[in-house]
RNA sequence: GGCCCGUUGGUCAAGCGGCUAAGACACCGCCCUUUCACGGCGGUAACGGGAGUUCGAUUCUCCCACGGGUCACCA
């Protein structure tokens, strides 16, 4: 067979050559130790938690080494494509905190732009340099075309299923699908130019030469040690609209932007042997490879699943949507990537996880179960850190997308609702109250009258009497101007009047001496006041209502009663 | 089914030949307390199974089981 004019036919209009190209992208000047990472999505959807741990694992890795992160845009798949999709990703993961050096940004008109000089950073604007590389291969006798159409591929592979074959027979399958293989790699020449003329499509195929009872040796930096397979399967290098496959893409652009480190997901595993094989063909240095564990799911069985994209929770703009914060999710990212990173956290609180010395070596082999109670806690820990104004601002922001009619009241009175998340924020020991914004409703929302709504009953336990005098006691009892221990001392006083013990210490001694104590009074109040058992500190809550509103409410359960 | 990866409490996980097998979340209890919280202290709970190597295996090797991933002109 004559490669150089297989070449030559298929590419005739290919006239760089792999040396031209190299001589455009040449290598990066960077420091020592500098790592180039990227991340990669195919504009098909949203960003989703799958693929924000592996996004964050570069951003730390390249912004902690002085290297670079940059963006390329795989759409090399015309039928997936989701309009829109690629900005929506680029946005999402700007909230979440990566940011990119370089590559596909969005720029000032709010389209998609080139930044850099490794461009374009759109696969699909890159194709004559795949063509040249591609040229390159069919020349030295490492790729070949297949004129086999997909509709014929799809009927060999019906009729094995057919025949005999139960469609589990993967061996049987498989074994059939090598011998068809094997057949396409019988052709001639003139064969060629025939179907050429002819005008037939045709898919480059790599012409594998590894042999799958052989392995390769390969260290994955988060797996370690292992031997796979070679490959010898001919797959697909450039498609039949000559538009290259994840595979070659893969290998061109990134030995060609100076990728130093490829971090993906762990379903890439298996593909490995393809891609090593490929930057052998290419005479390419390969990159380090990264496999990160896939975040996972309950299926219905109780079996852990790899977390899909139709998955509650998979989609990043979920979050976005319950009310969480941005920081929280990161912090919570954090504690699954390094196992060390709850530790350091605690020694410093205040820091940014971007000072967190972030290390390859603590990272998790295994896939992790998502765990809502842990993101909540972390979420909590975060948000009672912030101040009223940015929590005020932070929930108002969320309510007005999410929950109009409370956003508007929130931001009818700016001040009030401040003044409402100020309650035992701040100091050593701060409330923790909110994991979400949408917490924030249920929260404080009985502090509008529009909210306001007396959730639960007294316990029986307690006489009605007792209470209704008690509240009627207190009504009379209450000025707003008194200051906290005055206020405290006269709920003391009534509860003693109606024999409950003021004393926490006397009541625990003996409980059944008296009828209650401070608590259950306070509890009575409570309750007629903000309609909750729990709620924020009382007094800051009656001298944020106002002794109007607190006496006209306990009226109003006094004679409900 | 082939291949690859994995397996320490309910969850996330330390461990790297010798420990009463950390810690965090969740759950439970107690304490503190001027209410609600915060906080403090404590408790329940784990090395998938079997061989081997070794004086000694959670840790090393092999086998099995289980779980996951993957087998496209998708990435």
């Amino acid at each position: 067979m004559d490669y150089q004019k297989l070449a030559e036919l298929l590419y005739k209009d290919v006239s760089k050559t792999p040396a031209d190209i190299e001589a455009e992208f040449p290598p990066r000047s960077l420091p020592e130790g500098a790592k180039v990472t990227r991340f990669a999505p195919s504009p098909t959807g949203f960003v989703h938690f799958g693929g924000l741990f592996p996004t964050t694992v570069a951003e730390r890795l390249a912004h902690q080494s002085g290297g670079v992160l940059y963006l390329r845009i795989e759409d090399t798949d015309a039928k997936r494509e989701v309009p829109g999709a690629a900005e929506a990703l680029i946005r999402t993961l700007a909230t979440y905190g990566i940011n990119f050096d370089e590559g596909a940004i969005i720029g000032e008109n709010g389209k998609i732009t080139d930044k850099g000089a490794y461009g374009p950073y759109k696969q699909s604007l890159r194709g004559d340099i795949y063509h040249v590389f591609a040229k390159q291969l069919v020349k030295e006798g490492k790729a070949y075309p297949c004129f086999t159409t997909e509709e014929e591929l799809e009927e060999l592979n019906k009729q094995n299923k057919k025949e005999e074959i139960k469609n589990t027979d993967w061996q049987a399958e498989a074994e059939a699908r090598r011998k068809e293989m094997l057949e396409r790699r019988n052709f001639t020449i003139e064969e060629v130019e025939a179907h050429l003329a002819a005008g037939d499509p045709f898919v480059l195929r790599i012409l594998a030469d590894g042999d799958p009872d052989k392995k390769v040796k390969f260290t994955d930096l988060v797996k370690g040690n292992m031997e796979i397979p070679e490959n010898d399967e001919d797959f697909v290098l450039l498609k039949s609209d000559g538009i290259p496959t994840y595979h070659f893409a893969h290998a061109v652009d990134d030995h060609l932007m100076g990728t130093t480190h490829v971090i993906r997901g762990e379903e890439w595993l298996p593909s490995l042997a393809k891609h090593l094989q490929l930057f052998r063909y290419l005479g390419f240095k390969t990159p380090k490879y990264m496999h990160i564990a896939q975040i996972m799911k309950l299926d219905e069985n109780g079996n852990k699943k790899k977390l899909s994209k139709r998955d509650m929770g998979a989609n990043m703009d979920d979050y976005t949507e319950m009310g969480y914060c941005p920081e929280a999710v990161c912090e919570y990212v954090m504690t699954l990537l390094n196992s060390n990173y709850e530790e350091w956290r605690m020694q410093n609180p205040d820091k940014s996880y971007t000072e967190f010395p972030f290390n390859i070596k603590k990272m998790s082999v295994s896939g992790c179960l998502f765990d809502f109670n842990k993101l909540n806690d972390v979420s909590k820990n975060v948000i009672s850190k912030m101040s009223a104004e940015d929590v005020t601002e932070k929930v108002s922001a969320w309510a007005t997308k999410f929950d109009a009619e409370f956003g508007e009241l929130l931001l009818a009175d700016k001040d009030y609702a401040e003044k409402i998340f100020a309650i035992g924020r701040g100091g050593k020991k701060p409330r923790k109250d909110l994991a979400t914004w949408k917490d924030a409703k249920p929260y404080m929302g009985f502090f509008y009258d529009k909210y306001f709504e007396i959730e639960a009953p007294y316990p029986e336990s307690f006489e009605k009497e007792d209470i209704k005098a008690i509240l009627s006691d207190f009504n009379d009892a209450f000025d707003a101007s008194d200051d906290m221990n005055v206020w405290f001392d006269k709920i003391k006083a009534i509860g003693e009047k109606y024999g409950y013990a003021s004393d926490m210490k006397a009541y625990k001694a003996s409980p059944e001496s008296f009828k209650g104590n401070v608590a259950d009074v306070s509890m009575f109040i409570r309750l007629a006041v903000t309609g909750k058992i729990n709620s924020p500190d009382m007094y800051s809550v009656m001298q944020i209502l106002g002794k109007e509103k607190v006496c006209e409410r306990i009226a109003k359960m006094i004679a409900s009663l």
